[in-house]
DNA sequence: ATAAACCCCGTACCAGAGTACGGTGTCAAG
DNA sequence: CTTGACACCGTACTCTGGTACGGGGTTTAT
């Protein structure tokens, strides 16, 4: 775990993201950026590739960044009651943008099926469903 | 349906969105920029209110400006099948990001109840799934 | 006739999550 | 010892849908 032999763009390609994603992740302070021996080349661990997937899986589970920062300062594990919380935010948010998204299957949905069924030079529901009720 | 007597700010006042946004909707080709008159100041009629408004039901059907503009094309409710085309696909699309947030809801729920159930001093689960696998 | 309110136009800026570019430095192989 | 690949760093650009700003010109009301 402690070997840091990875340069950053060997640590890019394990962990599945660009060399700019790196830095960019850096500057977000999501990773820590490790001190920078001589000659300049910084090297990273499995520790980072680690952090960088933890990034990924959060942001597969629809956290911003910003939120993913706040969770890994509590990262240790200790801390559940205050990661819960974030995720119930988050579950929340998910739950609107459901129903919202659902609204809109339905009413696509009809849509598509009334133009579907159209015969004759009926106007196109679609298109009257856009213009003034 | 004629009567052009609209200034931008009463135009968008009337429809419901910012000058800015108008002119905005103006660059996109969203909405036909008409000739400006002796003095410099446009008029705007009821046709460009209810341009706006068919932007704004569309984007509440989550169509993005690009698709709206092709939706225009046709307004005059005589292709319903290009019309169709194009809501079939959007449906399609809502379909896959439903399913992604699902997904992402069912996850988090079952967080949610796991770290809300946790006893003593066992590790977040929330925490630990975004961890290694 | 003057002030408030409004219009015109161009440009810059916002969030979010990166991607791209360009100049310089360093390292390893041949 | 030179070539190629990579690292470093700063800055700028991408996309989407707007919002904000600033300097003029005009119109409306008092």
């Amino acid at each position: 775990m402690g070997n840091h032999d990875l340069t950053i763009g060997m640590l890019a390609r394990q962990a599945g993201v660009n060399v700019e994603t790196v830095r960019y992740y850096q500057r977000r302070g999501l990773l820590p950026e490790p001190d920078k021996p001589l000659g300049g080349i910084r090297r990273y661990g499995a520790g980072e590739v680690a952090r960088i997937k933890f990034v990924k899986r959060a942001q597969h589970m629809g956290f911003s960044l910003e939120e993913i920062a706040a969770l890994l300062k509590l990262e240790d594990g200790t801390h559940c009651a205050e990661a819960r919380a974030i995720a119930v935010e988050k579950l929340e948010e998910v739950r609107r943008r459901l129903e919202g998204l659902r609204d809109i299957e339905q009413r696509l949905r009809q849509l598509v099926s009334e133009c579907g069924a159209r015969r004759g030079n009926v106007r196109c529901p679609l298109i009257d469903s856009l213009r003034d009720k």
